[in-house]
DNA sequence: TTCTGCAAATTGGTCGGGCCATCCGATAAC
DNA sequence: GTTATCGGATGGCCCGACCAATTTGCAGAA
């Protein structure tokens, strides 16, 4: 069986979250104001100073701001949140949202594009060999989902940081976060190992062969396929 | 004159800010501890309430990892930040970084074909007027290059809605969060409102049409242009 | 010696309460 | 009607105490 590390948080976090899921889920609208802090930490049975660090979260996520005098005011977060709220809103209402996955494999399928053609234009020759070993890795661990997840997401890292483009190495910062937050949703994708390995040793044929165009579709033909697998079953 | 509205920080949020250049500038290594918070605490002349705060800000950025009985790690913000730090690194010691900068724009322009395409494909009527209206207060403030940027801004977010696909909208959340932190940087591209407003024009034009093609041709024109502004001054 | 297990020290987590700073709205003065 | 003032509500920051997890090192057993 297997069994991953145990969840620990602090109070604070656990409010966070709490909060968080409660905006999103509209219980609060924009423009409206939380309770009191006083009165928000009764409700809640914390004191002031763990509420206060779980506000400061949801402040730095940009759901809320803070001010002093006035109170916390409840934003907008489509308009501010980035990225990694997406874990959030995947799962809202306890069942996954097909659409937003949807959203997800297609911007996957956008990005991805971008970093093969990047790295097969740019890639210095210890980036490519680093890739490659990655993929060799990957090749390893077939028949071990979890493993092959953890091990693709890092060929994805690899692949970006190749493409020489510090941006999209953070937005895939932020696409792992949302991966690793809902393995089980995304390890169906390595089910059939095969595609995998063999799309990504095409990408590598095409990245040493400085071939953009050959790295953009083979990476093209991977992404769509994979995504096919968790499209097929609910 | 232009004033805009003054910094108005809490001390946490200070000192936040400040560990996080700290972390970027290298005083700290990935692995490092930082000293305890009774310590840094003193150091700092705050309370431990106050550093907690920041500290909790710098937890959810994933710039440190707060254990119990451990002590706060530093971890590696190349591997787990996301985009809004590019603000950070966009000014590291005091100087803009030119790499960094072209980056940006380089993933703006792939970003923003993106947009121009989905939209193209799947904008609705409305969302297709709001951005016809966009674009049109966009000329209204030709000679007002903050008013332009702002409405610029708001235009792309109007493209991103009208893609459809949320992961974009988040995304382009992060970056806009860039060009407000360093507006005076990305002002230039104001200077000339002439190609700005005639490309969007363009654009809206090919959305209008449903011609994903057309769309993308006007807005990587409209998009190298405006970024050719900023590289031609130091 | 090497390993095991316990205990102390270190470090973060939470609490409760106090006082200051800011903002807003009601009231008073003009 | 407009402006000035004041009081209440709210967040900002501090202090000190105690709880809980983790690490470390020492003592005893194998």
């Amino acid at each position: 069986m297997e069994l991953g590390a145990v969840e620990r948080k602090d109070l604070a976090s656990s409010i966070a979250e709490k909060l968080r899921l409660s905006i999103i889920s509209g219980a609060f609208r924009p423009g409206d104001r939380l309770p009191s802090e006083r009165k928000l930490a009764g409700v809640l049975e914390v004191t002031r100073t763990t509420l206060r660090e779980a506000l400061k979260v949801l402040e730095t996520l940009r759901f809320i701001r803070i001010r002093q005098g006035d109170g916390v005011r409840v934003l907008d977060y489509l308009r501010g949140a980035n990225l990694e709220i997406l874990a959030d809103l995947l799962f809202r209402d306890g069942a996954l949202d097909g659409d937003l996955l949807a959203n997800l494999l297609e911007a996957r399928v956008f990005f991805g594009r971008i970093l093969a053609r990047l790295t097969a234009q740019r890639a210095s020759a210890d980036q490519i060999e680093a890739y490659a070993k990655g993929v060799e890795s990957l090749a390893l661990a077939a028949g071990d989902p979890p493993k092959m997840q953890k091990i693709d997401l890092e060929c994805f890292d690899l692949l970006a940081r190749g493409g020489g483009n510090l941006v999209f190495v953070f937005v895939l910062n932020s696409i792992r976060s949302i991966y690793l937050r809902h393995r089980q949703v995304f390890e169906r994708m390595y089910q059939d190992p095969e595609r995998l390995v063999e799309g990504h040793r095409q990408v590598l044929a095409a990245v040493r062969a400085g071939d953009p165009e050959g790295a953009e579709t083979a990476i093209d033909r991977m992404l769509q396929d994979t995504a096919r697998t968790l499209g097929t079953e609910p």
